[in-house]
RNA sequence: GGGCGGCUAGCUCAGCUGGUUAGAGCACUUGCUUGACAUGCAAGAGGUCACUGGUUCGAGUCCAGUGUCGCCCACCA
């Protein structure tokens, strides 16, 4: 890490852009003041913005009331005539300002335009039509409290109504509420309705189950009110956003999530800036007495009123800060000394990906790209990655109030930093949530462990010829044997199938491959044929040597490789592995490995040897054979694999625990004595015959075979039959339909040899 | 009320644009002081891919619907 470059949003570079930034949305009229309705909370007494109020399910209480209509003639209350209105925040009646009805209902057609009086303040107020009401809820009429709701406060706008606020900064009844003043929200409710009750204006009570607005930070219930307060205008900002996202200048990862941000920078509102807080970026704006506004970027402020000229001294400065997510939105360029056109700003902005979890895909991504897109005329990012989050073993959300998160530096401590970052990218799929616990851990540690001792022993095997010091070299493919082209194709695989994941941003992929390629590959199979190499006296110094630089550069691949996921293992490894003159010190700034020397005629040669120790292992376990007894064993092979498996007979002596093997042309007479002298293993165009000693054998032994004829002839069988489908061959590619005759004929032939030795026909 | 995701082995999860016998880790069974590693090695057992229907020569994969768990958005007072 470049710790040269921490950065703090409260740092002055920040507070510059903050300023600049607003300055400028300001003057490009995306930043107004005015008074409407916001979410306020009681607890912080500040407002917060849409995204800071959660929905919270509630059991509340629905109250039917009723409010007198206007006798016209008296202009006073009738004792009879009525309309009866549902509501689950009684003490808002303080604040009512009409009685709003759908217009094509039947039921209050007639009274559309009369008035009614509201109890306790003594209001006379009109009932109103609208086709915002809904008519199957409650009573079908609602009560229109416009400085308290943000439905009542739309319809109000339509109506021309006017606001009344009715509740303070802590929730309680403002003077506006007559007798009420003073009282704080829920006993002012409670008074309300035993007055209402008294009244006999209390219709109905029920339980309701509903959604309450609570505060993200103090869970108090949001009250919305009227306030005068600073706001960014997003619809021309959502615009660029989405046409970002649209044209592809920005991909969202994984995609579906490009749906959940249409849809909500499409209805997207107002974004309220201004918190009453202490704590963060005072908004740099000026009032004069006159109540004009100033808007300065300058350190110091404006010198005197842009309007009316009035001198600084003046002027008041805004006591309202911003909400912490308008610096946020301008880290992708703040952070690199925006404003000013730096170096860095030129050389790292934009940005390519923006790795954050989906959860603040609103909150950050979306402000960062709408302040990027309209501050720089750049989108900032030309992808965002969104991970999914961390849940504990039992897949409930982490938090802190819970108690169940957990602390990565204890996880570091007990099981390493590799580990830890092993197991979060290995489970992690693009925007999926992943369990997380102690077991997860143990695979990364492990395999840390595996790579360590597979390199020290490398290390260890440096043939003597070999100087202590000498520079790593790449061994000429002309040097090589089957084994070591086998392992460099097999690395180079593995090397394209992480290119493959990071470029389909499949992460949990990448460990897999790497997972893959160096455990159950290069260890379990190259390192244990590049011993019996190392150890065989019979070869040239220079053939070994090529082995173990082989051997060496596969680790150097693989150090390489791995080291975004493990960086501290790989850059401990790298240190101890031989290099390269051009080789820097640290990995962290080392090439990346290219995939070379793919060979598929040697990966399906060995790979074909290999399978044969495979089933001679099986075959041994099955007979019962001591893993200690070497038996002695002939190799029947097909005339094109003969070569190869001669070359790899040491290896599969030593792999399969046979001595010495002696390979035979399939075809060949010699191949007839073989037959009949024991255990015959066959596997795809292989066969061994393994020779066990007397006691151990026949009956077990014949039982596999039967097992291996079975399900040979099973699948040969399935595979018959859809060769036989005319619809098949005839619509399939060519090269699917190649596939599956290239199959058949091995079955067949395998399914020939097992029942030739079973003793059939 | 809209939208999205999960449902694959006992558990946690991979399976990209449909194509041989559906994979891994952990757990489980059997054996192993195999000259790097018991944080290991070898061999194994374990799955009607939630359900129903459809498209296709062929479906875990595509389409429609159902169930179930979870998430996001939303102005039913």
């Amino acid at each position: 890490v470049d710790w040269g470059r921490l950065r703090f949003t409260m740092d002055e570079g920040s507070a510059k852009a903050v300023r600049v930034a607003f300055e400028r949305l300001y003057r490009d009229g995306l930043a107004y003041r005015t008074e409407a309705l916001i979410n306020w909370c009681p607890g912080c007494r500040t407002s917060v913005s849409d995204l800071e109020t959660i929905p919270t399910p509630e059991t509340g209480t629905l109250w039917t009331i009723r409010y007198h209509l206007i006798d016209e003639a008296t202009d006073e209350p009738s004792p009879t005539d009525a309309i009866a209105v549902a509501t689950t925040r009684p003490e808002t009646i303080l604040g009512d300002t009409a009685v709003a009805v759908h217009p094509d209902d039947e039921r209050y057609r007639s009274v559309v335009g009369r008035r009614v009086r509201i109890p306790f303040v003594e209001r006379d107020v009109p009932i109103v039509a609208d086709e915002a009401v809904d008519r199957s809820f409650g009573t079908g009429a609602v009560k229109i409290t416009p400085a308290h709701d943000q439905n009542d406060y739309d319809l109000a706008k339509r109506h021309d109504l006017p606001m009344i606020t009715v509740l303070d900064d802590a929730a309680a009844v403002s003077a506006a509420g007559n007798g009420y003043a003073g009282l704080d929200r829920y006993v002012a409710r409670e008074r309300i309705v035993a007055d209402l009750a008294a009244r006999g204006d209390l219709l109905d009570t029920r339980p309701h189950e509903m959604l309450i607005g609570r505060c993200q930070r103090s869970n108090d219930v949001i009250e919305p009110r009227l306030k005068t307060q600073w706001f960014v205008k997003t619809k021309p900002l959502a615009e660029a956003a989405l046409a970002a996202t649209r044209s592809r200048e920005t991909r969202i990862v994984p995609e579906r999530f490009e749906a959940v941000w249409e849809h909500w920078l499409t209805n997207i509102r107002d974004w309220n800036v201004s918190r009453q807080l202490w704590w963060g970026h005072r908004i740099p704006a000026w009032y004069c007495p006159d109540g004009h506004i100033t808007v300065s970027a300058a350190e110091a402020g404006p010198s005197a009123c842009e309007v009316c000229g009035r001198p600084a001294s003046e002027l008041v400065q805004e006591s309202d800060i911003f909400d912490t997510w308008f610096s946020s939105g301008l880290w992708p360029f703040s952070t690199l000394g925006w404003p000013d056109q730096t170096d860095d700003l030129r050389t790292y902005y934009p940005t390519s990906v923006m790795e954050t979890g989906h959860d603040i895909l609103f909150f950050w991504v979306a402000r960062m790209m709408m302040l990027g897109l309209h501050l720089t005329d750049a989108a900032p990012f030309h992808t965002v990655y969104l991970s999914g989050l961390i849940r504990d073993e039992r897949g409930v959300r982490m938090s802190k109030t819970r108690g169940n998160s957990i602390d990565p530096l204890e996880v570091m401590a007990e099981s390493g930093a590799d580990a830890m970052r092993f197991a979060l990218i290995h489970g992690a799929s693009p925007g999926q949530d992943q369990r997380f616990g102690p077991q997860k851990l143990e695979t990364g540690r492990n395999f840390a462990n595996k790579l360590w001792n597979a390199t020290r022993y490398v290390l260890g095997a440096r043939p003597q010829s070999i100087p202590a010091d000498a520079p790593r070299r790449a061994p000429e493919v002309a040097e090589l044997g089957l084994v070591e082209r086998w392992i460099r194709s097999r690395t180079a695989s593995t090397v394209e199938a992480v290119d493959r994941a990071i470029a389909d941003y499949q992460l949990a992929e990448v460990t897999r491959a790497l997972y893959d390629g160096i455990w159950s590959e290069f260890c379990d199979w190259g390192l244990e044929m590049a011993k019996a190499r190392l150890a065989d006296t019979s070869l040239p110094d220079d053939a070994r040597e090529a082995t173990w630089w082989t051997l060496v550069e596969s680790l150097d691949v693989f150090v390489r490789l791995l080291h975004p996921v493990m960086p501290h293992v790989t850059e401990a490894l790298w240190t101890a592995l031989p290099h390269a003159a051009d080789d820097p010190e640290l990995v962290i700034v080392a090439r990346w490995p290219s995939p070379a020397g793919r060979d598929g005629l040697v990966e399906s040669s060995v790979g074909e040897a290999l399978e044969l120790v495979r089933g001679i292992r099986n075959a041994r376990a099955d007979a019962g054979i001591a893993p200690g007894d070497w038996l002695p064993a002939t190799v029947l092979a097909p005339e094109d694999l003969a070569p190869a498996v001669s070359d790899l007979g040491a290896i599969i002596q030593r792999l399969a625990r046979v001595r010495p093997v002696q390979v035979v042309a399939a075809a060949d007479e010699a191949s007839g004595s073989a037959r009949s002298a024991g255990l015959a293993v066959v596997t795809g165009r292989l066969e061994a015959i393994v020779e066990p000693p007397t006691q151990a054998l026949a009956a077990g032994d014949r039982e596999r075979l039967e097992k291996e004829l079975a399900t040979t002839e099973q699948r040969l069988a399935g595979a018959r039959a859809r060769l036989a489908n005319a619809a098949f061959t005839q619509r399939a590619p060519a090269a699917v339909v190649d596939g599956a005759r290239a199959t058949e004929a091995e079955l067949a032939a395998q399914a020939a040899t097992l029942r030739d030795r079973l003793g059939r026909t």
